[in-house]
Parts: C-alpha cells; sequence; structure tokens
DNA sequence: CAGAAGATCATCT
DNA sequence: GATGATCTTCTGT
C-alpha cells in the first residue's frame, strides 16, 4: 500500500474542502515501535470568520496553533477526560481546523483493543476521543508534523479512494445555515475494512 | 480568583 | 434519552 504522508499543501486549503478529502485518508501513529493506523471515516470543518464555535473564533493561547502553518496536529484536552486530533488547515490568514470525529482500524487493532479496555471492535475509534485513546493521542503531540513522524496521514487506499469517487457514499450535515453546525462529513464504505485479523 | 461551559464517553433507565 | 465523570480553558470581576 502507499506510504507517502500528505503534503503541507493538501491542508492548505478551505477547511471544508479538507474535511472532505480526508475521508480515506490513512491516520498512522507509531506508539511504542508499533503502528497503529485506520481509515478516516468521519471528519468536521471548523474555520471561518463566522464560525463561533472554532476554537480560532478567539485567538488564545491555546488556539495560537491554528494560526500556524496548516498540516500540524492541534490537540486539546476536553471534559476533563477525553483529547481531540485536528488538523490545522488554511493559512494564518484564514485559520482552521478539522476535527478527525472517526476512524476504521486497519492495523495494530489488537493494541487498539487493549488500550479501549475492552469494547467491542465497532466502537474502538468511533468517536475523537475514542480514537485518540485507542493510537495514545494526547497533548504531547499537540503541534506535531502531519506529514511525517509518529502521528501523520498517508494517502488512502486505492479501494477507499475508487469508493470515494462516489459522491453519493458520503453523508454531509451540518453547515453554516443549519443551526450554525459545523460541517461534518461521513464516509460508510460498503465493507467496513475491519477484519477479525491482529 | 471564581464560575461556567465544553468539538465526549460509558452507563443507566 | 438522561446522567455522571472529571478538569482545562476562557471570561468576567
Amino acid at each position: 500500500m502507499s506510504r507517502a504522508a500528505l503534503p503541507a499543501s493538501f491542508y492548505a486549503r478551505p477547511t471544508a474542502t479538507v474535511a472532505r478529502d480526508l475521508l480515506g485518508k490513512r491516520l498512522v501513529r507509531i506508539l511504542d515501535g508499533t503502528l497503529l493506523s485506520g481509515l478516516v471515516c468521519e471528519t468536521e470543518a471548523y474555520g471561518g470568520p463566522d464560525d463561533e464555535a472554532s476554537h480560532a473564533y478567539r485567538r488564545t493561547p491555546r488556539s495560537a496553533i491554528m494560526y500556524g502553518p496548516p498540516g500540524r496536529a492541534y490537540v486539546y484536552f476536553i471534559y476533563g477526560m477525553h483529547y481531540c486530533l485536528n488538523a490545522v488547515v488554511e493559512t494564518d490568514a484564514q485559520p482552521g481546523a478539522v476535527l478527525i470525529r472517526a476512524i476504521y482500524p486497519e492495523e495494530g487493532i489488537a493494541v487498539m483493543r487493549a488500550r479501549r479496555g475492552g469494547v467491542s471492535d465497532a466502537h474502538l475509534c468511533d468517536g475523537p476521543g475514542k480514537l485518540c485513546q485507542a493510537l495514545g493521542i494526547s497533548l504531547a503531540q499537540n503541534g506535531a508534523e502531519l506529514t511525517g513522524g509518529d502521528l501523520r496521514i498517508e494517502a488512502g487506499s486505492p479501494v477507499a479512494e475508487a469508493d470515494l469517487r462516489s459522491t453519493a457514499r458520503i453523508g454531509v450535515r451540518g453547515g453554516p445555515d443549519a443551526r450554525h453546525r459545523p460541517w461534518r462529513f461521513i464516509w460508510r464504505p460498503d465493507r467496513p475494512p475491519i477484519e477479525s485479523a491482529n
């Protein structure tokens, strides 16, 4: 499979575009020397001057990284117990971020199971806090370069890319006019990649 | 410095 | 569908 990390130019585009295009891409995490990965299947777009829900709506110490170069990880701690992983997108003029909401686990599933404390496979990584727990992502990864290293995003598999060429396979919810809900992009492949392997 | 809210999750009814 | 867990971050005083 292709193991080329996406270049920074991939992220230097409008937030919703990046959120859409991240579907099917491979999120890779090297944890204690073990490779864990899964295909991105749900994202959410935050950004733009009118998005009050975006952490970049106001510039604070926490959101400062969103004003930096695109292609880095923005990790924050929420509800006293969960971490959320974002990709910084756009430019310093239009800061934005894409929340990675869910992935289909593919590699290193045994490790993910252990880290998730016995939940069923269907719920290993089906939420922003869950995937961070499964992949060992915390504030230590804040600011990490997603273009290479222990936390990176690679091109998707040919099968995933082909499936995503059909717009019908992508669900979209929210948007600026839907009660200020952020754009959410959902990809549900015909055959969930989880095999009983690993 | 106090107070409230929060891009969530697991569990319970 | 509702609730508790748990604490950082931000805002107003």
